[in-house]
DNA sequence: TTCACCATGTAAGTTGTTACATGATTCC
DNA sequence: GGAATCATGTAACAACTTACATGGTGAA
């Protein structure tokens, strides 16, 4: 149902066509809650039978076409409903960590390699959420100024500050990752000649 | 394939049945990777059919059954090369964090109860997974001492100290995100007054 | 004898992945 | 005229969830 709720959340912003959506869901959303286009498109769908959205249907030049979807009262209803309900965490299903706890099996040069990954991966997942916070505090995220420029003026705080909020903790999640994969790194150095003896 | 991967290495520590198997998925491999049962009894049929593993039928009284599960040398094999291959990681999809993007269309009290949900949720994490790293300080962890029981003296440290190392990144993520979430109930406590005059 | 636990699954549905498929428009 | 981008999907498959379904064993 996250995906419904995502969907709903970038439609309030403004209207917007599935186009236009999956290329949200291909950046910075895409970083928080990812969908292909396969999965997009079908779910809009859906979404326009329960009438969560509507459809606006746009002719681009002489045979193109365009639907760019509206939320509905019935879907802001079912948004906000989401917000209040309680929240239903997915059991995890970490690879990463699994295969930590199994590392002496791999090479040690296997083992740095999955390290140094694991930082090059989190560390891009840093600078993306380190841009978007810069990006907020200079008053340029075109999503978020193009919800503000619908905002009630004492509400605004209140976006902004929780957007920020939700992408600290993000760029906090990444900063552990990699602090944790630098400390395997240390270890993996550490163990690494004994490693070695046990294979003469 | 990380289920397979997660049955694997569980029955590399040791032959197991499958219930066996899923009452570890119930505890603590389970909260890193979930599985249930209706997965688990499947997924070793599958596994059987490719030949990583080979079930040894026990009769139990005098109808009862039981399949212990072996890995075989092509499981061996296969879970080797999973451990040196490149880890694929999944997209993100974070709930919590998604929601936390958008609080300020929450109530004030859903707000705080999604943020002390948050917290209650990695406090029950934290504690498993401090739980497991004592349990491994003090040499009394089943699992893991099965295993050290058929490893040679000179690996035994290695293995020790990268099952510690996965807990204590799990560890430490569950303690950032319960940092997150106490920044985020103050915050929401700095914003609250604005947000009640707004409803005037 | 009853209750907790051992033991093994199936079935239906949802969600997510990967690959395929097509065509229009706009800008250079 | 060609490339990038706009635009919308389908199909097949894999993974995961939830609920159902059944029966044996062992100890109090």
């Amino acid at each position: 149902m996250s995906l419904r709720s995502a969907i709903l959340a970038l439609l309030r912003i403004g209207p917007m066509s599935g186009y236009e959506l999956q290329k949200q869901f291909s950046q910075s959303v895409g970083h928080v809650w990812h969908a292909p286009d396969s999965q997009i498109y079908p779910e809009l769908r859906k979404m326009e039978k329960e009438e969560l959205v509507f459809a606006e249907e746009q002719v681009r030049g002489t045979a193109g076409m365009r639907r760019v979807y509206h939320v509905t009262d019935a879907g802001e209803h079912a948004f906000v409903g989401w917000m209040n309900a309680p929240l239903k965490y997915q059991r995890t299903r970490d690879s990463a960590h699994l295969r930590a706890a199994y590392l002496e099996t791999a090479s040690p040069d296997a083992v740095l390699e999955f390290l140094n990954s694991h930082i090059a991966h989190w560390m891009g997942e840093l600078e993306c959420w380190e841009d978007e916070i810069a990006t907020i505090d200079a008053y340029e995220s075109p999503m978020l100024n193009r919800r503000l420029a619908v905002t009630a003026d004492e509400d605004r705080e209140e976006t902004v500050a929780y957007k920020r909020f939700a992408y600290e903790g993000l760029a906090a999640r990444a900063r552990a990752e990699i602090d944790w994969a630098e400390r395997g790194i240390k270890l993996s150095k550490k163990l690494g000649p004994k490693a070695t003896k046990s294979e003469k």
